[in-house]
DNA sequence: CGGTATCCATTAAGATACTG
DNA sequence: CAGTATCTTAATGGATACCG
């Protein structure tokens, strides 16, 4: 085996897009939310601080097309709906822990570095 | 120590915020490309596709503005300028690696749900 | 070369009202 | 309870022209 770097890793548009779908604003936070345990539609809208009925509803129908997440609707009486994060959805929680602990230690660096730039620019 | 659960870990607004400036469509690929070597304006533009002067303009203010990238006029006639991924910028390069090389493993399983997803509803 | 400025089209978000 | 539908407004993106 005489060459070590084993593929090209090429990025593409493809990839792309699957993160730009499951790593934006809300969808994080539902993933987040879920990964701890499955919650309804309306215990999520609590859960995420001012997220809009419209835009969480977005965020889940696109997670579920994904695969990420799994829309149950239990037979109660009235019905209620369920969200649960989903066996492949559940390869990202780790992934997910390590971006927010990553901001909770560099978030004051971060500050730091508005506050230079806006009083230099 | 008689606790081993040492935080909350709360996800603050000012957290996600963060996250949200930096997991963008284009910045995620600035930073991506930056941490391979540094490059100037115009090769920025042609190693990532699609960009636009003005996303890129845009992305790059911003990362400089969070500390990520730096911005370096370089003295030759004409004037360059390059910029480079800065030190607080590389400490999210091992997290981005992962996150690509997550969806090169999870893309058929997400392509899967897919199609099951809009054959059903 | 490395941008800014401007205008326009598309998209996303918010508010509100209504429904099975 | 868990949404959908509709309308309005705010943010984003692309195209083009120009500048030091």
């Amino acid at each position: 085996m005489p060459d070590t770097a084993p593929e090209p890793l090429r990025m593409t548009a493809e990839h792309r897009e699957l993160l730009d779908q499951l790593l934006d604003k809300w969808s994080l936070q539902v993933l987040d939310t879920l990964c701890e345990r499955p919650r309804r539609f309306n215990e999520l809208r609590q859960a995420i601080p001012a997220v809009t009925q419209k835009s969480l509803t977005t965020a889940l129908r696109r997670l579920e097309r994904n695969g990420m997440v799994t829309r149950v609707v239990l037979s109660t009486r009235p019905v209620a709906v369920e969200y649960r994060i989903s066996p492949l959805g559940s390869t990202l929680q780790d992934l997910i822990d390590r971006l927010y602990h990553w901001t909770t230690t560099t978030l004051p660096e971060v500050e730091a570095a508005r506050e230079a730039y806006d009083r230099s620019e």
